[in-house]
DNA sequence: TTAGGGTTAG
């Protein structure tokens, strides 16, 4: 520590008889105070004055309780233990009481404030303008309504309402916990209408999602500065009207006030959200030409815009930029990449982030979970767990559990997605949501159905979410009449207006039926035009019924909607196939090949040890190619044992040469399948997740290989899971 | 001697 070089005289003062104040505050060890950022140099300093005598003085004692309690390189506690030292003196004193009530209202448990203010009234002491917006902060921090209330009540009795810093504290105070209507109440009886108080009321308004009377209230501002105007940036942001922050960015800029770097924050957020590249390069030239390149915050608002609009590069390059990253560029740069659905990226980061000792948190764990949920990477799902268990146990963060159902329902441990689920304090509608969808996508319809009726004895209100559950599980186990029943229970009971997903699930549920004038129906009572999802459910039930002139009807407009989606001609191919119409395969054939279009090719991962395996169709780039193939061999021929005979209705996928697709033994699930049998214990279970629906001939192959192999086999495909055990599968061949 | 409004990642 820097000490001034000429050390002053040794001052005796009595206590209580304190010589004049600027003799005091011009002292050179207090002044000290101004460089101290530690704890441990403010003791350093502390020693200093004690060996002077300036201890006794009281001024110089609430100067050093009040850096302790006020500072950010303080400490609370120590600022307590000196109050005490000397409470007899310090009761009288109210710059220490405001110091030590100012000091709560900034810890993380600001309602202790209130007690400190008790005490300060048991003594005697009034509060004063100084000590009422510390006040009211902390009641607004703690949502603290009726203590908020009563020391309005107070203020009032001092008459000292209307004074600019506790009038504005006192709208903030109700506006931050919800009571809008006193808040403007309180606003509307003063004639002060300055720009800080409009600006607290604009917050409250935005918080309860009424923007427009926000902006109303904006336009009333007669003189407004850059902190109003990225307030009401902010409230477009909050709501998710991005457009309108960046219009509101441009009108700020037309009224020639100045932005800081708070503006840029925010509206490198919308920027991300509208992909407006071109905004965001500008905010990152400002952000070098105004000295901020080196700022953290700016940077990670940086990294997650380039990383929104798609470049993902240049947010890499700023994130290896960065000397000393906190958490939240972590976050950002694994976020960015799960944005762009470059799980492995995210994944592969994420043990750089714990190679580089810094400590992940929940929302590491929602970015990471997603891309466990989304590669099936169950093992390392497993790990967070146990992380989260261990280090994040008291989180009540219900997003970080509701993702960890998530992920074990998308990995296939259903059983392990509802023991986490039953584990959850307190539990949202989305993590009933995650907990429906699990079962649905697993095939489990009873069981899915009746957590439907306990979340709403619960007095949980389905949304639209759930519903779409709801009815996935209903059209996964072909339960039409229920399916009927949730569906019109939806719109009447629960004015949900049915969405493309639900009419989706409902016409999918009666094509598969076999009931296609129903399905028809339907499509016609739709506000909206179905999409090609729907097309294509219809086609796949055409192809499942053998309905060939229907299924041309279906495929035109498919064809329509998606011109380049091959897997449509494919489907229209084999029902002329499954029609014996081999002309027509033909001509189909052709209008592929003319059009030069790629069938979406199937995809196959596994993991095994930690390590994302990929296969294609006839894949030979894996390292451990020739045991695989030896492996397929050997299955082929023991299934050709077990009297397996090949599917070949679909037979177009294998038998176009120009098509490159293979033989069908080697789809790319046979071939995840066989690396699992040559990687894994026998009696492993074998996860593996494709990107299609499962073709059905690897159905029926993969059914037989559970039984020759005793191996459980846990597929997931686009739609659903499969669970193959013993020759049979959970799904009873319906999906 | 102190004080009011906006401001990171999902």
């Amino acid at each position: 520590m820097l000490l001034p070089s000429n050390p002053p005289s040794i001052l005796h003062f009595l206590p209580g008889s304190d010589p004049p104040y600027n003799i005091l505050e011009q002292h050179p060890y207090l002044n000290l105070l101004t460089k101290c950022n530690n704890i441990n140099t403010f003791k350093q300093i502390h020693s200093l004055i004690i060996k002077t005598g300036l201890h006794n003085t009281v001024f110089v004692q609430s100067k050093l309780i009040h850096f302790c309690a006020v500072s950010s390189s303080g400490d609370l506690s120590y600022a307590l233990s000196l109050f005490s030292e000397n409470q007899n003196q310090h009761k009288h004193n109210r710059f220490i009481w405001n110091s030590l009530i100012r000091g709560h209202s900034l810890s993380s448990s600001p309602i202790s404030s209130l007690d400190l203010f008790s005490r300060m009234l048991c003594y005697g002491l009034q509060p004063n303008s100084h000590t009422f917006p510390f006040l009211f902060k902390s009641c607004a921090k703690a949502k603290a309504t009726h203590e908020g209330k009563q020391l309005h009540a107070h203020a009032l009795k001092l008459s000292i309402q209307f004074h600019p810093h506790v009038h504005t504290s006192i709208i903030h105070m109700y506006a931050s916990v919800g009571e809008l209507d006193f808040a403007r109440l309180v606003f509307d009886k003063s004639s002060l209408r300055d720009v800080v108080s409009f600006t607290a009321l604009i917050t409250g308004y935005v918080s309860q999602g009424y923007v427009d009377d926000a902006r109303r209230l904006f336009d009333e501002i007669p003189t407004k500065d850059v902190v109003s105007w990225n307030a009401m940036i902010s409230g477009y942001v909050l709501s998710g009207r991005f457009e309108e922050a960046i219009a509101c960015f441009y009108e700020m800029q037309e009224a020639k006030i100045l932005p800081d770097k708070s503006t840029m924050v925010t509206l490198l957020s919308a920027c991300g959200h509208t992909g407006s590249r071109e905004l965001g390069n500008w905010i990152c030239s400002w952000v070098r030409d105004n000295g901020f390149g080196s700022n953290l915050q700016l940077t990670n608002a940086l990294i997650d815009m380039y990383s929104k609009c798609g470049e993902i590069d240049t947010a890499r390059e700023l994130f290896d930029g960065i000397v000393e990253k906190d958490v939240i560029s972590w976050n950002t740069m694994i976020g960015g990449y799960s944005y762009l659905s470059l799980y492995e990226e995210a994944l592969t980061l994420f043990e750089v982030m714990l190679r580089s000792n810094v400590k992940p948190n929940d929302v590491t764990f929602l970015g990471i979970l997603h891309a466990c949920a989304y590669l099936g990477a169950l093992d390392l799902g497993k790990w967070v767990h146990a992380y989260i268990d261990k280090n994040l146990k008291s989180s009540n963060n219900a997003s970080l559990w509701t993702s960890l159902v998530d992920m074990y329902a998308k990995c296939g441990s259903i059983e392990a997605a509802e023991r986490v689920f039953r584990s959850i304090h307190s539990r949202n509608l989305a993590s009933w949501n995650a907990m429906l969808s699990g079962l649905a996508m697993h095939g489990h319809a009873e069981r899915a159905l009746a957590l439907f009726s306990e979340m709403v004895n619960k007095g949980f209100r389905p949304d639209d979410i759930t519903f779409v559950g709801v009815l996935t599980a209903c059209t996964q186990a072909g339960l039409v009449d229920l399916g009927q029943h949730y569906f019109r229970s939806m719109i009447q009971d629960y004015g949900i207006c049915p969405k493309l997903e639900h009419y989706g699930c409902m016409i999918d549920l009666l094509a598969r039926a076999g009931k296609f004038e129903e399905a028809e129906i339907l499509m016609k009572d739709m506000e909206m035009e179905p999409d090609g999802a729907i097309w294509g459910s219809l086609l796949s039930a055409c192809k499942a019924y053998g309905r060939v002139e229907f299924g041309e009807y279906v495929a035109d407009r498919l064809f329509q909607l998606e011109p380049e989606n091959a897997g449509a001609f494919v489907l229209l191919s084999n029902i002329y196939a499954g029609a014996g119409r081999w002309d027509d395969v033909a001509r189909i054939r052709t209008r592929l090949n003319d059009k030069g279009m790629k069938k979406v090719p199937g995809c196959t991962s596994i993991v095994i040890d930690g390590v994302v395996n990929e296969f294609l169709v006839g894949d030979k780039f894996h390292p451990e190619c020739k045991s695989i193939y030896r492996m397929l061999d050997e299955v082929d021929k023991l299934l050709e044992e077990n009297g397996f005979i090949p599917d070949t209705s679909e037979v177009l996928y294998d038998m176009d040469e120009e098509w490159k697709e293979g033989a069908l033994s080697q789809h790319s699930e046979k071939l995840a399948i066989a690396f699992g049998l040559i990687s894994t214990k026998p009696g492993t279970t074998i996860r593996i997740v494709k990107n299609l629906r499962v073709c059905g001939n690897c159905h029926s192959a993969t059914k037989l290989i559970s039984k020759i192999f005793n191996r459980e086999i846990i597929a997931r495909d686009r739609n659903r899971f499969h669970h193959f055990k013993n020759g049979v599968c959970s799904c009873n061949d319906f999906w």
